[in-house]
DNA sequence: ACGGATCTGTTGGATAAGCAACACCGGAGA
DNA sequence: TCTCCGGTGTTGCTTATCCAACAGATCCGT
């Protein structure tokens, strides 16, 4: 699940393409006219496939953002090749960053994000940095329950993140985490 | 055959698409590395598709250039409108500019053009040429042969825009064309 | 002259994508 | 209220693409 690319490898490649295609058009129609006002009809012609076959992929326009959503995360994580990586101060506020980074982008990519947009993409997200967390905090082999520090942290880092892409002049990003990342070191501590 | 873009319309969307990521994938690796080292698997391998598939479309990485430069070419007709045309000076004025503007861009698109691919080219250009002004030609109802003239016509073109598009320095493209274009029109004057 | 490697075209059977048609829903007007 | 319209999901059948395997060609190094 961290990283999925292993079984992507050996899929058919008419299924990657046709993915591609549909993960492209989507993301040009995010840009030009935001989510909400997107329709299954307009994703099938961009991408060139039939709607049809949109369905033998995707339940819905909802699983195809989460689907995008995942997987542009996941490649902001592997550029830092924090998958393969257990918990240390550093890793955590490279994960941080990549957030903060995630969502800066998306928010000048996407046009006029709305209410349901943003919370959507909220909680996939947080799936995705809890999932990570949980990772990490297991490797240490405690038997404490990391459920509720790893909980605590990811709604910290997403509140963090999102605060930092919505402030209207973006401070330094350095200076940002390293003013914040204390206060989610905190939490975590009795793993190190 | 002087414009294909009615039947084209109504093909299969996974042909349309198909022949599109190989005529993308082999104009690509045409300026990578020119035509003669590209080989089928190049092709298919960078046009995402199977090799099998290739030979479902063309015979061979020939008949895909032939494809390839036609398609290309009879843009540029169509941008002047020449398609739909009759026997003008201004008209013969604006092919001669369609050949040496389409051959200047070729040359500056393409890696290392060798002497195979020039005549290879040539061949498939000059074909196009001598169509369109037979048509041209046809269309004034005259009874004269119209075969002589029009590949007389058809060679002096295509010699033009050659040394126009290899010329070191060109010069003024419609200065050039100015000087040449008597000499082509006295052959063809018995049409006007 | 001999293998090994690489590319070419071709085939039969497996599978993803296309198509047309359907029932359904929610909103916009007459 | 009614109907029209545009979008949604779903289905059975058709067709384009994939795959693995094949024989043949060409080139290269030994």
């Amino acid at each position: 699940m961290l990283s999925n690319l292993k079984e992507e490898e050996k899929l058919d490649p008419r299924v990657k393409r046709t993915r591609g295609l549909i993960l492209g058009a989507f993301e040009n129609l995010i840009a030009e006219k935001g989510f909400e006002s997107i329709s299954v009809q307009d994703v099938t012609d961009k991408a060139q496939i039939n709607r049809a076959t949109f369905y033998a992929h995707f339940a819905d326009k909802y699983a195809l953002l989460d689907y995008s959503i995942s997987q542009k995360f996941m490649q902001e994580i592997e550029k830092r090749t924090l998958n393969a990586c257990h918990y240390t101060n550093d890793n955590l506020r490279n994960m941080i960053l990549a957030v903060c980074d995630f969502l800066s982008h998306l928010h000048s990519d996407c046009a006029q994000p709305h209410q349901q947009f943003e919370s959507l993409v909220e909680g996939t997200i947080k799936k995705q940095i809890f999932d990570l967390l949980s990772h990490w905090l297991k490797q240490t082999k405690t038997k404490i329950s990391t459920e509720i520090p790893a909980t605590v942290a990811t709604w910290a880092i997403y509140g963090l993140a999102s605060l930092y892409s919505h402030s209207k002049k973006r401070p330094a990003l350095d200076k940002f985490v390293d003013d914040a990342l204390p206060l989610v070191a905190v939490n975590l501590e009795q793993f190190t």
